[in-house]
DNA sequence: GAATCGTGGCT
DNA sequence: TAGCCAAGATT
């Protein structure tokens, strides 16, 4: 006796594109940057600066931590335009605290080109949108598919994990990338592709996650390859990572007595925190050596330690010791006083920003 | 192709 | 707790 083809059914269009985009109109995620499938049937389709801008602000990054970057820059810069005419200091100050600031520097580039060299409209193709800065393999498929319905095949963390899992790949990413592609290109409609993508991805995100699938609930459970071999969960397979190392570093923070402002500098606009404000520092060595103590502070002073702030980058932990130091006179170095009322908004990313507020909260339990 | 580049939340 | 993870791009 043969077994039945129903009885035994593969991922494909008709048994996986078509019940996830039924699923998707029912269970869409509400998102500010998002259009409704209802309102997308009706011929609606997002702005396309708005959809460029929850891309970027996502890429690596929650969605509960964008939110409510989006609605502050939306808010203060309503078009690509008003974008591109903003300040750089401004657009790093706005995106301080949410991490990878290339990103900003290439979204401010990425506003610049749209404004002058495309008349403030963006490139209505994938392939257009790739040659922007910021804007790589996925996001540009990403931009195209959900802005345009162009029908490309969308491929980000989450529609990893999904197809890993419903074709059942053993093979570790990054290796399994191309074949992941492949099937992502054979799933991906000619008439929603919009929606498919955003389906994928919410399915990613609240069904289909990394640690305890909610397969019960799952519209492609029918027919999922690694679910049926019981290995779903612990797909997809990854390369082990490296150790992080331990790093330590010194930050100087001078205080001016009569308002309280805090001396800042901008960082090298390449590497680390790249473009963003700091307390002069030191360099983060391997080990703690001599340098860290008054002696490297970048102008004399009464230096006292005040403690440290632990913080853990992609690759490496660093522990950043913390001195204060009083002085009226204006530093003979690079920077500026930044009074207390402009702490919120200056482009301080949350290491910097733990400093200083270890030391101002030093200050204030020792006056 | 591998390394670099942040942060906060979750288990 | 310590590790893992999130709508990746760039060099």
């Amino acid at each position: 006796m043969q077994v039945k083809f129903e009885n035994d059914p593969t991922p494909s269009a008709a048994t996986v594109t078509r019940p996830l985009l039924d699923w998707y109109d029912r269970h869409a995620r509400d998102l500010p940057w998002r259009v409704s499938p209802a309102d997308r049937r009706r011929g609606v389709l997002p702005d396309p600066y708005r959809v460029w801008l929850s891309e970027v602000m996502l890429q690596q990054t929650t969605v509960a931590a964008v939110k409510s970057y989006f609605a502050a820059f939306l808010a203060r810069w309503p078009s690509v335009e008003a974008l591109a005419a903003a300040p750089s200091e401004a657009v790093m100050g706005a995106w301080a605290g949410l991490g990878y600031y290339a990103r900003a520097r290439n979204l401010h580039a990425c506003a610049k080109a749209v404004a002058a060299e495309h008349g403030g409209v963006f490139p209505n193709s994938a392939a257009g949108l790739k040659r922007l800065p910021g804007i790589g393999d996925y996001t540009s498929a990403a931009i195209a598919a959900i802005a345009f319905d162009e029908p490309v095949a969308v491929v980000d963390g989450n529609i990893e994990r999904v197809v890993s899992r419903l074709f059942a790949i053993e093979t570790p990413l990054p290796q399994s990338r191309p074949l992941i592609r492949h099937h992502v290109d054979a799933l991906t409609p000619a008439d929603r592709p919009g929606d498919f993508a955003q389906a994928m991805m919410d399915l990613g995100a609240t069904i289909c996650t990394p640690r305890r699938p909610a397969c019960i609930v799952c519209p492609a459970q029918p027919v999922c390859t690694g679910r049926r071999a019981g290995i779903a969960e612990r797909l997809p397979a990854k390369l082990p990572k490296r150790a992080k190392p331990q790093r330590r570093g010194a930050a100087f923070v001078a205080v001016r007595p009569a308002d309280g402002a805090v001396w800042l500098r901008r960082r090298p606009a390449a590497g680390m925190l790249g473009g963003m404000a700091e307390p002069p520092s030191s360099a983060w060595s391997a080990k703690a050596d001599g340098a860290l103590g008054p002696a490297a502070a970048p102008f004399p002073g009464d230096w006292r330690r005040v403690g440290s702030v632990a913080h853990g980058f992609t690759h490496f932990d660093l522990e950043l010791d913390v001195w204060r130091t009083e002085t009226a006179a204006t530093p003979a170095a690079e920077g500026w006083w930044s009074a207390p009322d402009q702490l919120g908004t200056v482009a301080l990313p949350t290491l910097m920003r733990k400093a200083v507020t270890l030391a101002l909260k030093d200050r204030k339990a020792s006056t």
